[in-house]
DNA sequence: GATTGCATTTATCAGACATAAAATGCAATT
DNA sequence: AATTGCATTTTATGTCTGATAAATGCAATC
């Protein structure tokens, strides 16, 4: 999302090893070397700081700053006044991305996410107090209140203070969020505008692919999720129509908060994956209508089983006691207040 | 641009009349007119602070306030230790409901949008030019900022600045904003969670026979945007399904900003009333599947007429130059930026 | 001639204080 | 008993300052 693109982690920007990085230096470094392995770049190869710069849309100096940080790990070496070169394999570039990839970005945003789901959280509150507990500055928190907000399940009461509202726990909610894909996903696919990404679609097969092959079981839930969700993104993309995609990432940024607690069996994903692959060769053959069909009957599928998980496990969990406000209702279009 | 906008930046609160009235106490007044209005109260009905309170949401501070800067204005009075009772017709509430109405509460975010249509922003900035050039504080700025990034209009670059994205100055992102209503404002009249709100209909149903009634030679164009969504609004809110309502809500936001400027004659107005009242009929008498259809044509044709209107005005308009990027490309979904 | 390395400028952010406004408690009144 | 009127407390915003990070210009180098 937009709003907080830009991170910065600013706890204490000194690490363990003594490299200093902070700002965009930490995600830039991130980039830089998922450029280098997604064009398999060799060793070797010059880094520009300058084009790095100008690919990143930010100016010179995060480059440098990130370049030095990859240099403190090997990853790039500088040569005086040629520039940095590029100084791993695919190999260790992996594990260097594993180990930045590491620092959550939006930590604290999660955090409270899940301290709300599991009811720690007060029905209602004011900044200062989250400000206080969970040790953020005002702007920091200010930005992930208002990403709360605009994702439909945190309200700013007119006057003072915040109140959270009920969607999230609410295994309801959930099956009303599939019920909205099931209405905007084949509708996207039936887009007059509607093109095939022939890039997007390769990347997706083989990565849907992958998981078929057994790699599923290597991935954590919250990777699954991650994977499921650019699938659907990248289709709802290709109607070329943003709105639908723009509506979608709405509805998975809520999703992701719930639904890796309640994944489905290893055997169900995979079950998805081959359904996926299906649905990519029929719309490469240019059966849209079997493809929004067939779209529509997996979403259907997906959305009972998860509501099941979701229902059963909301049994077993203990739900805050605040929730009960008498009715399922959600009031999640609460963004538009009144002044 | 930033040269010749040396403002003052200092907002006075105090007005002409003298009455110092600020924060959350005109929005309430209006609120507290709003209710009067809308329940018929009488001459002397007695206006219980707490409950007002009670009834928006905040602390008896603001709505005190309220009351005093409605005494001002002699809607209200006071009686020592008795409280405040309504003093004004329905005449006078209309009157005064008008003149507070006017005072518009993002009146800033509106002309940034205007000039931003108008071509005479450029298209990327730094916070700080802005805030001089309007004359707002920061944290007024951010949240506005933040909200047209949310609109989709306005992305952050990764370090310091904004740029601003093409959406609003095409008009095929118009007529791709119907598309997307075609899909899901049906859908949601199909949704089996879908219960008629008998007073939302009513309401709604009073308001269109009043604008088939020549009511609609009365009202400004912004105006009667305002009740067109609000009708299909209060329908999706029916589904009982808030990501529908939800969705098109911001697609909503979105549309007010530019449609305004492209509203069809009276005598097309006329007829869309007419079949909002048709819709309305259908769905009373149950018919859901003709209703659903028969809104998707009601879209179809609205969507065809707004294109034509805008695309000519587009031609006659003088494009800011920075637009031409070549492609008619709709870069909305910008929102999923990698870091 | 492009690119680097460094220095300078500019923008944003964090912390602190003062201020305005909302929330709240309580005695007084009907 | 409910509600008002007032006083007090709490909360958030505006503004300032210093710190830090990003943007940018330019000489030096390959």
């Amino acid at each position: 999302m937009a709003a907080n693109s830009r991170m910065k982690n600013t706890h204490r920007p000194s690490r363990a090893d003594g490299s200093r990085t902070s700002g965009l230096a930490l995600p830039i470094a991130r980039k830089i070397i998922e450029l280098a392995r997604r064009d398999h770049l060799p060793i070797g190869a010059h880094l520009p700081k300058h084009q790095l710069a100008l690919a990143f849309h930010v100016s010179r100096s995060p480059v440098r700053a990130a370049l030095e940080c990859l240099e403190a790990r090997g990853v790039v070496i500088q040569r005086r006044h040629r520039g940095y070169f590029l100084a791993a394999d695919s190999r260790k570039l992996e594990r260097v991305a594993a180990a930045l990839g590491r620092h959550a970005e939006d930590e604290p945003y999660l955090r409270i996410a899940a301290d709300r789901l599991a009811g720690k959280l007060p029905e209602q509150f004011t900044e200062l107090e989250l400000m206080r507990h969970y040790g953020v500055s005002r702007a920091q928190l200010h930005m992930m209140l208002t990403r709360m907000a605009q994702e439909g399940w945190l309200q700013r009461k007119p006057g003072y203070g915040w109140k959270f509202l009920p969607v999230l726990t609410s295994a309801e909610a959930h099956g009303l969020s599939y019920r909205f894909r099931m209405a905007i996903e084949p509708a996207a696919i039936l887009e007059p505008t509607f093109r095939i990404d022939a890039k997007g679609f390769a990347r997706a097969r083989a990565e849907q692919q992958a998981l078929v092959d057994g790699r599923i079981r290597e991935l954590s839930s919250a990777e699954l999720f991650s994977i499921g969700s650019r699938f659907h993104e990248m289709i709802a993309r290709c109607s070329g129509n943003p709105f639908f995609h723009e509506a979608l990432l709405r509805v998975n940024r809520l999703r992701r908060l719930i639904e890796y607690r309640a994944m489905g069996d290893t055997e169900r994903f995979l079950q998805q994956a081959r359904e996926h692959l299906r649905l990519l060769d029929l719309l490469e053959a240019g059966e849209r209508e079997r493809a929004a069909a067939f779209l529509r009957g997996h979403l259907e599928v997906v959305r009972a089983v998860k509501s099941t998980v979701l229902r059963s496990g909301a049994r077993r969990r203990t739900r805050p006691k605040a929730e009960q406000t008498g009715s399922t209702a959600i009031a999640m279009g609460a963004s538009h207040v009144h002044f």
